[in-house]
DNA sequence: GTCTATAACATGATAGAC
DNA sequence: GTCTATCATGTTATAGAC
């Protein structure tokens, strides 16, 4: 059938989402995505396998969405320089961490191939996406020649990444901004003196 | 197991390092913990109150631990980019990850204000260090006075914090040390022609 | 100080009723 | 498809023997 209603298996997924965004998987009892998703243990048991194969849905939708999102933003309008302080100053919620970052240091999906896979993927993806944006940047005289594509992105991803961490640290998201802007302003093209 | 003339104190208080370091806080039960200090239930509730006792006692050792290496690096000789590339290249167990880093993304951690604090502290120091030693790279004119010490100092401590996560990922240390050259290529003081 | 026994509850999964 | 009952195991803590 056609239901276009949220089913059962649609709110599994999302309350999953939700709480690995929140406590991570081995934080994440199917107890209390059950609790979330208003379902009882039959219905989780009929639509997944168990517990891993409900967090390989929600980790796939969510590195989807996320690449998504930085599509968007990267394949945006503007200078290879613009794009990247769109994708840099982006909103975000930076209290709540990065969905697919955190997910690295969960002991338990590093553990599992397919559900590191999605995190792994997603981020080389942002990874390489930053990387040719670089380059065009240098080919159009924005940045340095001396530059290295992969080693500027690399750069950006991370100063997101740990950004999440020192916001966290510091139960602010000031500390991401701060470094963001940092990088933007060691990044920033030169100003071309007024014609 | 650490039983050479080190009473079981100790013994827990490593053993919940090395766990906290791999697992986190929510993925380390003191179950695994006594079986890695060789110890028995009543051991621990004799020393400690309880697993967040345990684990105060191993966060603060860790976080002082982070501390003394970091200021061995920073507090080196060499100029003010020396200094911060020694930092940013000294020997890091990369796929390990940052054993006080990666608790900002614990929610039990984050969520008992004893517990965070330690990490809270520890960050913020770093950060400031980092800031003032920018700063004593402006004043001897080796930094451009356009940059601001605590946007570099956040973007700097990012990149190490995110450059773990990307090389988790990844599953390769590769990831951490591209991001590290890169932001060195950006902050890189010019090079002053053949004199 | 250290051990084992026990307990109350949570986890992750299965069985079978409806 | 969804529910509740049940189960073996794990978690966190307490009690009390040694």
């Amino acid at each position: 059938m056609y239901s276009v209603g949220v089913n059962t298996s649609e709110r599994l997924i999302e309350s999953t989402r939700e709480l690995l965004w929140e406590r991570g998987y081995v934080g994440t009892s199917p107890k209390a995505i059950l609790e979330r998703a208003g379902a009882g243990q039959g219905s989780m048991y009929h639509h997944f396998t168990g517990k891993p194969d409900l967090a390989l849905a929600a980790i796939r939708r969510t590195a989807e969405e996320m690449r998504a999102v930085a599509e968007g933003v990267l394949g945006g309008g503007g200078t290879p320089y613009e794009r990247i302080e769109a994708y840099l100053r982006r909103e975000r919620e930076v209290l709540r961490g990065c969905p697919i970052g955190r997910l690295t240091m969960d002991p338990d999906v590093m553990a599992s191939a397919e559900l590191r896979a999605p995190v792994e993927e997603t981020l080389n993806w942002i990874r390489r996406r930053i990387a040719g944006i670089v380059e065009e940047g240098k080919e159009q005289g924005q940045f340095a020649s001396s530059l290295d594509g992969e080693e500027i992105a690399a750069a950006v991803l991370a100063t997101v990444q740990g950004g999440y961490v020192l916001a966290r640290a510091s139960g602010s998201p000031a500390a991401f901004d701060t470094g963001v802007r940092g990088l933007l302003s060691l990044l920033a093209p030169p100003r071309s003196p007024a014609a």
